[in-house]
DNA sequence: CTATAACCTAAAGTTTGGTTTAAGTCAAGG
DNA sequence: CCTTGACTTAAACCAAACTTTAGGTTATAG
């Protein structure tokens, strides 16, 4: 199967605006056209377009995707480069996951601080709280931020 | 102990530019001036500038963190509110985990592909791979992204 | 006193990742 | 054939979050 930008954008949940403009910057290149100039996506472009949005997901700057995308249409000799970025990427995730999850500590310790608080109807009363007050596993998630 | 910009900068690990930028948007409300007109950071507005800065880190937009911040000004009556809006945040970052964790699933299951393809010395080999062949722990992986 | 480093503001510039607009072309149904 | 909706490009526009610049003030050390 094979499709048009409207319908590509609409399988893949983005706007066709969008498409286009990954295609300028070049995060396309395996985009074929018909005579006229159409663009047509096949049904493995959208999965590469996946692939694209995956790596979005995890805040990998457009520039860097074009690099990734870009080392596939070298075939079989990017096979190790290949192998690395994607390495290099898990890197970046679990590290942008422990910075998420440090600042959930943080948070979860404020649901926990303003639940006492809303309970006694005013911050004044938790100004004393020493840790020793504070349960073990409330006070880790305070420490951890 | 008080602070100025500069060192206030240098301990949040930040630029002092982007603390005139965050009080000419009013997240800095708190912070007061010299006759002169310098502002003088105390150590609660570093905390303050701290929370500020985890709630940067969960993508939270600079007019929203606003907001927040303002809530603080009005004392106890926002405590409700302050509480309700922790519990939002915690379910936004929980959403942003779960979806770079979608993410690394996929980016997991092209570490596997490129070891065996690196392996192979091609991808050609692992054309005719069908999901019998995918050991299942990896597969789960594949089928998550 | 004065030099100078660090501060101040306002305004302009930068980067990223798009969207919007304008003017025109393609393709499918009638 | 011709209409019409979807496509094309180039270029302008946008928002967020800062940074940089320019021109000036404050504060401290000598």
């Amino acid at each position: 199967m094979s499709y048009t930008i409207g319908t590509a954008a609409e399988k893949l949940n983005m706007s066709a605006s969008a498409l286009r403009y990954y295609d300028k910057e070049g995060l396309l290149p395996f985009v074929h056209r018909s005579a006229g100039g159409i663009r047509i996506f096949k049904d493995s472009d959208l999965e590469r377009l996946r692939l694209i949005n995956c790596l979005k997901a995890t805040h990998m700057p457009i520039k860097d995707i074009k690099a990734f995308i870009y080392s596939y249409t070298e075939g079989d000799a990017t096979i190790k480069r290949r192998r690395d970025m994607f390495y290099e990427r898990k890197l970046a995730v679990e590290e942008q996951m422990a910075t998420l999850q440090k600042a959930l500590d943080m948070i979860n310790y404020k649901c926990w601080f303003y639940d006492m608080a809303v309970e006694a109807g005013s911050t004044e009363a938790l100004k004393s709280l020493k840790d020793g007050d504070i349960p073990e596993e409330i006070r880790r998630l305070k420490e951890n931020s």
